[in-house]
DNA sequence: TGGGCAAAAATTGTATACGATTTCCCCCAA
DNA sequence: TTGGGGGAAATCGTATACAATTTTTGCCCA
């Protein structure tokens, strides 16, 4: 009887080390704040010399890379920064709209005074980023504020979701964007915090729909994504 | 510069060996057809023995199952069966009710008669399993159902989402269902695929919503599960 | 000059080796 | 009998070695 207790098991427990984990939460990082652009190739011995591990661990974490959908491996070709479709920056926020609206709901019944106020600080961090020019993480800390609501409602699951989707998003805001200033920048976050504070569910659920339409439709979907194929001719040769 | 072309790629290209793929294929298959039970030990290199192949490819394996939410990994103790706490079979729910009718409702707006062919025939599959008595195999064909009614909605990303949810209420059926028979056998699944013929969007995203409500509701979400596994005879036919 | 082919180099895929941690079992003392 | 060391065995974590595949390079010839 090859029994075990096996706790009953959270999300995602204590399994990687703390080099995988840190390895990921690096690239992540820098993807997320397009530190590294979309259809970069990621050599496994390249980042192994980077972060002094073996390629074991590399290859642990471009495939956990992968499963957040940051990372895309190709068999016998290696792994490369995610290239979002245009039909997946579609589905991306599709699935976003039908998660986040009931769940800033959620947080708004749940939220206390300390949840409020680090959603407060995330916004305070994005502001001096932006004064800071500094585009890229306010990008990133603009997705670690929908997560954070997610984390309010206390819903594990959902923010798993939300955690690849607002990854997927910052690779299609990289490739889609049409303007480069003025990410998040809008008065949404604030409002929605205000609802949160009163507990105003409705509001809540309202703020983020329209949230998350308005960031959509500052997306111009119609291009060809494969920029590369110019730029690269541009650039190779 | 590291420019690259890297196809504009889908959701999970073919990125992994047939080898690990095949191990998955069959782990996912003996876990939701309750051939393993939740909690029971996975060894490694007892799984190398079963499959042929090295421990690494397992530890791949085991990886990927761990994403998917089949298996739990604890450092250095190794990995196991997931066994979802009440909490997560609520939000397990929680997620496919916000999902899934939306879904069905999209699928009713773009199903083939193909496509109904395709549902009518896993219907009477699972009916076929039902009478051979193979319980296992009709929730595993139920589940299946669920999924190609995603696929027929065109969309890749919520069936990604929807694979992981489906996966985890096999196990949760496995660790809190009521009676042990009448699963999802009712005429829901019927119902639907008129709903889905006819093109009637809104039956069909009710149809679906109810559908699920009924399965949450037969849940017994009370109790502490404890249960022993064995594995090993499981897995190799 | 440009295309095509073959060999060399680079890169990834898989297996194995070894160190680290945990688990199990036996023995002994309270 | 029971509880607690302590060491051996089992198991997992990481690095390295080698095989398979792809990519690049260099050469020849039209």
């Amino acid at each position: 009887m090859t029994a075990s207790p096996s706790e009953s098991a959270y999300p995602t427990a204590p399994s990687t080390v703390p080099g995988v984990e840190a390895i990921v939460a690096e690239m992540t990082d820098a993807i997320h704040e397009h530190r590294i652009q979309p259809g970069a190739k990621l050599r496994e011995d390249e980042l192994g010399d980077i972060f002094n591990v073996s390629r074991t661990l590399v290859r642990q974490a471009l495939h956990k890379l992968e499963h957040s959908g940051l990372v895309t491996i190709q068999r016998n070709r290696g792994a490369f920064v995610a290239k979002p479709s245009i039909k997946e920056a579609r589905e991306v926020f599709e699935a976003r709209a039908l998660l986040e609206p009931q769940t800033a709901r959620a947080a708004a019944e749940r939220a206390s005074a300390q949840d409020i106020e680090c959603l407060e600080k995330h916004i305070e961090d994005e502001h001096a980023a932006i004064h800071r020019n500094e585009m890229g993480l306010a990008l990133k800390l603009s997705g670690d504020f929908h997560l954070e609501i997610a984390r309010i409602a206390d819903q594990d699951t959902i923010e798993a979701f939300l955690r690849q989707l607002i990854s997927r998003s910052s690779l299609v805001i990289a490739l889609y964007w049409r303007r480069r200033n003025a990410i998040c920048e809008s008065h949404a976050h604030h409002a929605l915090i205000d609802a949160l504070r009163d507990g105003d569910c409705n509001s809540a659920e309202e703020l983020m729909k329209g949230h998350l339409l308005d960031i959509f439709s500052q997306l111009d979907l119609r291009d060809r994504p494969d920029g590369a194929a110019s730029l690269k001719e541009a650039l190779k040769r």
